[in-house]
This record gives C-alpha cells, structure tokens and sequence, in this order.
DNA sequence: AAAAGCCCCTGGATGC
DNA sequence: TGCATCCAGGGGCTTT
C-alpha cells in the first residue's frame, strides 16, 4: 500500500477541498475488507468537516460520527467535481455537494468503516493499537529506544508491526535501515541509543522527503488530483537486488522476513 | 505476552 | 500468443 506518505499526499491533496461537503449519495461495488458498519442512507445529509490521518488510515469527520478509510495494498483515492465513469475497481464512492470521492482498490485490502466516535469498538479496533507517530513530537530517541528494548523481532519486523512506530511500510523500512546503516536482521533489543537515535532521524527523514516529493515510491500511486509521484527515483536499496550499492557499490541483497522483501547493504549495514 | 504464520484479492511480470 | 507460476505497497486474526 500506500505508505504514510501516500496517505498523508493523498489527505492534503482532498482535505481542504472536502471540508463543508454534505454527502448526497454513496455507491459501493464489491466488498472490501469490511462492511461499512452502518446502512449508506444513515449518512445521506451529514457534513464532512475535515479528514485527518493516524497511521495509515484517513478519518473522515462528519457532523455525526466518522468514516475510517485505508488504502490496503492498492487503494487510491480521487476527488474531482466530475469523475470518470465508474471501472470494475471502483468500490466506494461519496457524491458530496463539493465533488465525487471515489476509491479505486484492484485487490480491495482497503477498507470504508463508519464509527460512531473515535471510542466507538470498532475505531477501537482498528486504532486503538497503533504507535506514535513519527513525524510528531511525541516520536522521540528515548522512547523509541525503550521500545526497541523490550522487542526480540528483528528491527525490520517491529517497524513493520506498527505498534512502537506507524506508518513505515515494507518499502520505507528497507530504506530507513539503509539510511541508518542498521541490519534489518537485527533484533530490536540490541540496537544501542546512538543507532536508535540515527534510525528515529532516518524514518523522520525519508517518510519527510516522501511527502514532500508526492509519495514517490509506489508505482501506480497517485493522489486525489490523479497526479502520479515519481516512480522510485530515489530508492537507495528497495526493489534493487542485484545492482550496486549507491553508496558503496556492493551488490544489494534481498531476504525474506515475515514473508515481505527485505533489501539491504551487506556492507553499509552491518550488525 | 510476544512472535510467527496465515490469509483476504486481483493484476502484472516472467518464464516455458 | 497462451497458460502457469510467482510476486506485490497491509494488517487483523489465529496459532505457537
């Protein structure tokens, strides 16, 4: 999926445009991971306020309740005033008094879950496990150190699970490891303060440098405008098994973990 | 309690 | 060109 950039690209691109809209009708197409959680004509009239993002999921705030979308591996969002006709991947959509948002998810890992608050069970459920987030404040060296502390997974598999850290997918773990010269393979409760303190400004940076580049990982990734991110331009070590290190020239590797890629330096990144 | 595996689903790339 | 196989950005749930 969609990483916390893509998501985060994906909010800015709508949010502002979205605020105020009252939804006017929804059509869904096939399943997606779950059911709505609620009947479509309970939220005809409600007002979207705002769309904020915790992890991978977007929330959409309505005058009553929310609404919990995530991407899945293949999800993507559009917003326009007038939209295509709907395609076979179309599964959910919102005609608002501000424009059509529509979610086009191919393998339909996504997911559009209404909740009544944010305490509501299911919201619960769904967010209630995740971790800090990383491009805040409350991500800092010392609890994401204490945290690594008392995992025995590798590194590359705490930072997957989501509940020390959000947000860093399969592709940005790769690059972050690179970035901070740490073996994937690691176990977490061995990383010492200074190589949590370079892998907390590593995952700050790369997901940073993502956002501001558009979600630039993700193949067939575009925003709520349809424009695309560039495609892999500045992957260090993901998808590039085989081929030179850029920094060292060294052939990446590639392993597997947990059954999901894992590229690495095995000269950069020593344990 | 944490960690490891198992799925959900479709399409594109690769290989014979 | 046709068909089988493999692989893919996630993550909740079940089993160790």
């Amino acid at each position: 999926m969609p990483e916390l950039p893509e998501v985060e690209v994906t909010r800015l691109s709508f949010a502002d445009r979205i605020a105020g809209a009252r939804i006017l009708g929804i059509t869904m197409g096939k399943p997606l991971r779950w059911p709505l959680g609620c009947p479509t004509s309970s939220l005809l009239g409600r007002e979207i306020r705002s769309v904020r993002r915790r992890g991978k999921y977007l929330l959409l705030d309505l005058d009553q309740g929310l609404l919990l979308l995530h991407l899945g591996m293949s999800g993507s969002l559009a917003f326009a005033a007038q939209l295509p006709p709907r395609g076979h991947h179309d599964h959910f959509e919102l005609q608002t008094t501000q424009g059509f948002l529509r979610l086009n998810d191919p393998r339909r890992f996504g997911a559009v879950v209404f909740a009544d608050s944010e305490d509501a069970a299911v919201a619960r459920k769904l967010l209630g496990g995740l971790g800090v987030e990383p491009l805040t404040d409350d991500f800092d060296v010392a609890s994401f150190h204490a945290g690594l502390k008392v995992r025995k997974a590798s590194i590359k598999q705490v930072l997957l699970a989501g509940d020390l850290v959000v947000g860093v997918g399969n592709i940005y773990a790769s690059e972050a490891l690179f970035l901070a010269r740490i073996r994937p393979t690691l176990r977490a409760h061995r990383i010492t303060r200074p190589r949590a303190a370079r892998l907390h400004a590593a995952i700050r940076d790369v997901l940073t440098r993502a956002v501001e580049k558009g979600g630039s990982t993700l193949r067939d990734f575009s925003n709520a405008k349809g424009e695309s991110g560039y495609f892999q331009i500045d992957a260090m070590v993901y998808g590039r098994a085989g081929q030179p290190c850029r920094a060292c020239g060294t052939a990446v590797k590639c392993i597997q973990q947990g059954q999901r890629a894992t590229y690495f330096c095995p000269v950069c990144q020593k344990n």
